[in-house]
DNA sequence: CGAAGTATTGAAAAGCATCAAAAGTGGTGG
DNA sequence: CCACCACTTTTGATGCTTTTCAATACTTCG
């Protein structure tokens, strides 16, 4: 079992000041940040895209519960069960705090706030799944690029693993490989910060 | 605007629910709860099914954003906001209380709930854009089933809208009315296919 | 180097969307 | 009570999109 655990810094590998509460822990694309049932705290994003399942689906697939986005908060449920009830996994490189506001439990508000992104949040992904391949892929890049230092998913550097790509967008890892060269010969329109404009570009010549 | 009023009697104007703290108020299917924007507070569904929209998508056509069923929390944004940020429409006859436990603001350990429920209740609504459209149909179908008395859903006779289960599965209308069709003749297998116990307890029980 | 995972590409088929039209349903006013 | 309207549901025919199956290359890492 890999030790991540806990918001005093003990224990952590290769971080520089235990004495700081909220240090920033950075994860590779892939890495698991935690599963489901262990123990453990709540996170803020600060930099990444990190994805949450929730168990198997019966195929041994993990079915996608949610997407976390910078300034979203993850593990929230820690503070009632103590325990996480999703599994979290970074889908790109991405970089996490502790989430106990000035070190102490979050209040209130806080607590309405991470409510109400995380409610913003799904209707994001809920919309993942609607609409043809393109489309789809493209929206997930353009959430994605909000999270992202640097233009490397714009590039098309730093891409997820198709696979993640496609569990979200609900497609095949073979229809996602082939949207991503479609999309890539257009130019990766839409792929730049914001979306909406640049994707009717995109409609309108054609593909 | 039109006022509901409860089925107790009480002519509700939403002020006068300082007297009496927990009044349940009905809505009948396709009914308008609230829109987003409005004035109002938090709600807890009792019975029946509540969807949540988010704006225009566009085409002019809602945009889903959520789902409430049995023990739910609805407009908890409020509480923060003041006002809705998502509309919400009774897809089912259902019935809702203000949350405000015991006559206060909730707390801590109420948001918590609320955030933990509303994560689990995302989840089934994603997996409810996967898979073929049969299964899709007979997975919301179940889920609805909780919050449905007695087995009219079930039975196929208290359906949502055609519509709305098309928008919340992701399929069109005709699609879904060529699934109900095959479903109805299979006597509805798909309830009870994949994974609710709870289906099966229903169907046993009868009502 | 070899192994395991990941990505690409093709061809064929399944599934669903689209378009179109008819039939059913509920509510309104004459 | 009926005619009428708006909306919803059903059904058919056709074709596009995506999946499926299969085979091959590319990457990463021990």
């Amino acid at each position: 079992m890999v030790e991540f655990s806990g918001s005093d810094g003990f224990g952590m590998t290769g971080d520089l000041s235990d004495l700081v509460v909220n240090t920033p822990r950075h994860f590779p694309r892939g890495y698991s940040i935690y599963q489901a049932g262990e123990k453990g705290g709540a996170w803020r994003v600060v930099a990444g895209t990190v994805r949450l399942d929730r168990g198997q689906d019966g195929d041994g697939n993990d079915a996608l519960a949610s997407l976390a986005v910078v300034g979203d908060i993850i593990g929230a449920e820690t503070l009632l069960f103590g325990r996480y009830t999703f599994t979290a996994r970074a889908l790109s490189d991405c970089t996490l705090i502790p989430w106990n506001e000035y070190g102490e439990r979050p209040g209130h508000e806080g607590l309405l706030k991470a409510l109400a992104r995380a409610e913003q949040r799904f209707a994001d992904i809920l919309a993942l799944r609607t609409g043809r391949a393109a489309d789809r892929v493209a929206r997930l890049l353009s959430i994605m690029s909000f999270g992202v230092v640097g233009r490397r998913t714009l590039a098309g550097q730093v891409l997820p693993r198709l696979r993640d790509i496609a569990e979200i967008t609900g497609l095949t890892i073979e229809t996602v490989s082939r949207t991503i060269k479609q999309l890539r010969g257009e130019g990766l329109p839409g792929l730049t910060d914001g979306q909406s404009t640049a994707e009717k570009e995109k409609d309108a010549s054609g593909r």
